[in-house]
Parts: C-alpha cells; sequence; structure tokens
DNA sequence: TATTTTAACGCAAATGTGTTGCGTTTTTAT
DNA sequence: ATAAAAACGCAACACATTTGCGTTAAAATA
C-alpha cells in the first residue's frame, strides 16, 4: 500500500499539481492490477469529473513517465502503470501485452522474453511491440 | 495482373455482388503492394463514393476472408490483402507489421520469423501479431 | 425476358472518442 | 498576502466510423 506522502513526493519530482482527483488517480492506477481504460477510470470517478480533466490528467502523467499506453482490443486509450522509472524521454517497456479476446481487458506479461531486432530486410527497427491475442486466466475459468 | 473473371470467380465464391465500385476497390487491393487506408481509399475513387460504400465494402471483404485488418499508426482503419486464401473465421497472418514513423505507412513483412506461443504463465495464447516501429526504406534515404 | 428478391448504394443524421478554447478555481511560488 | 502557473469545468468542436432509410442495381427465379 503506498502513502500519500510517497505519491506527493512522486508528484513534486515531475512537477505535477498535487490535487484530489490527480492523486486519487494515480492511487487508483497503483492499486490497479492491470491497464485501465478511460472508461474504466470515468466509471470510477462517475460524474464528478469532467472528461477533459481526466484526458489531460492522463497525457501528463504519461508525458512525466508515470504511466504509458497500452494496446487496447477497441483501439481506445489504455494506460498502465510504469514499473520503475521512467522518464519522459525514455519509456522502457520490454515487455508483451496479452489482449484477452473475452473481457477485453489488457495484461502486461512482464517476464517476456524479448528477442533483439534491429534490422529487417533494409527496415530500420526503433522499438517493437508483441501483442498476443488469447484469454486471460479469468476468463479460461468460465 | 489479375484478370476481370478471376476477381468475379472470387466473389462468386464469396457470394459478393460483382458492382463496378467493389471490383475496382479490389482491383485497387491488388495493385498496390501495401496495405489501405481509408484515406487512400477514399482519394482513389474521390468524391464518386460514399464514405458509407467504402466502409461497407471493406466490412464485408474481410468478414468474407478477402483482406485483414492492419495496424496504422494513428489507430484508423487501414487494410491488407490476404496473402492466400483466408476464411472468415481462419485468417492467418504470421507476418510482422512494419509502422513507417515518418510517412505513417504500414508494411507486412512476409518473411518474418514468427517464434511458437501457445501459453504463457496460464495465458491461453491463440494467436500474436509483432509490430515493428521504424522506419521504411524509401523514408531513410531523405 | 419479366419479375421478384436481395445486396449495395447515396444521403443525411447519429455515435463515440478524444481535443480545444476559455473563463474560473486551486495550487504553488514569491 | 499576492501573483503566476497549472488544473478545472463546461461547452463546443473535430473526426472516424456507424446507422437508418428510401432508392438503385445485381442475382435469382419464374
Amino acid at each position: 500500500m503506498i502513502k500519500k506522502n510517497k505519491i506527493e513526493e512522486i508528484f513534486s519530482k515531475y512537477g505535477l499539481k498535487k490535487t484530489t482527483f490527480r492523486i486519487e488517480l494515480y492511487l487508483l492506477f497503483y492499486n490497479s492490477k492491470n491497464s485501465l481504460s478511460v472508461k474504466h477510470i470515468t466509471n470510477e470517478f462517475s460524474s464528478s469529473i469532467d472528461k477533459a480533466s481526466i484526458y489531460r490528467a492522463l497525457d501528463s502523467f504519461e508525458r512525466s513517465g508515470l504511466i504509458h499506453k497500452v494496446p487496447d482490443k477497441d483501439n481506445l486509450l489504455r494506460y498502465s502503470l510504469c514499473q520503475s522509472e521512467c522518464s519522459p524521454n525514455a519509456h522502457s517497456h520490454d515487455h508483451a501485452h496479452l489482449l484477452c479476446s473475452k473481457c477485453n481487458e489488457t495484461f502486461c506479461l512482464n517476464d517476456f522474453e524479448f528477442p533483439s531486432l534491429k534490422k529487417h530486410k533494409g527496415f530500420v527497427i526503433d522499438n517493437y511491440q508483441i501483442i498476443l491475442e488469447g484469454n486471460c486466466i479469468s476468463c479460461q475459468e468460465k
């Protein structure tokens, strides 16, 4: 369980204002195992927060290196807390993502082995992602 | 160069009506090396074809197994001709995609080697895709 | 060939996600 | 305490994609 002053410390470090909403949003990420879609976040705060504020907060968290975009089954915005500390210009996420075709959630697979790829037939490769499609553990049980 | 009666044969096989537009759309896919975005298609037919017809044709081609969705830099709809013959429920596309960060095009890398993945930490994996981010050949020359 | 059924079409309107402008409030710095 | 800067709410916007519906064209049938 993260302490509130730890969050405030992180926010200070990244020059983010400590507003009630943004601290709760960060906590929401911190306490959820998986990635969060905008819809999920919107539901969580119901109508108390405007969607523009949500999008702006997510954008600002992302630019600070606190969260990163993850792929979504329906091509919607979805984010996940960064593992270690990422910097604004160096998000390093060497993990694959699993998109569950039943619940439409996205899961980060942190211990996934990535082969190194630099070039392929003349194409220069800066980075790459692996997106697995299948079923997550709880959806298999159904 | 594909012959028109070959296309008509394919259309019959999949129960698609042979309208002028749809045959030309199929030809467009057939004759282009890369994937096609909706914008590209719209430009190609300029204002002669309604966008609803374009979306419906693409959807119907996809459901027939003639084309398949490919990832797009801006999360827009983009399709590519299927390699061999796919069936409606079995699109098999064991190729990676390269998204060029300069021209925003998507390229299929057909001879890309795919490791086999069936399971990972309890997740059941049906199929997966590899999305490479970098620069295509013609954008490197600039 | 004429007729009927069905898929495809065009047009306009509607969705839905995400963005932007702007005046107001809250936080932070001085 | 005050000023500057970042966040906020609200409304309007932008844009891709979808849907409803009446009309047209293609396919099937008589």
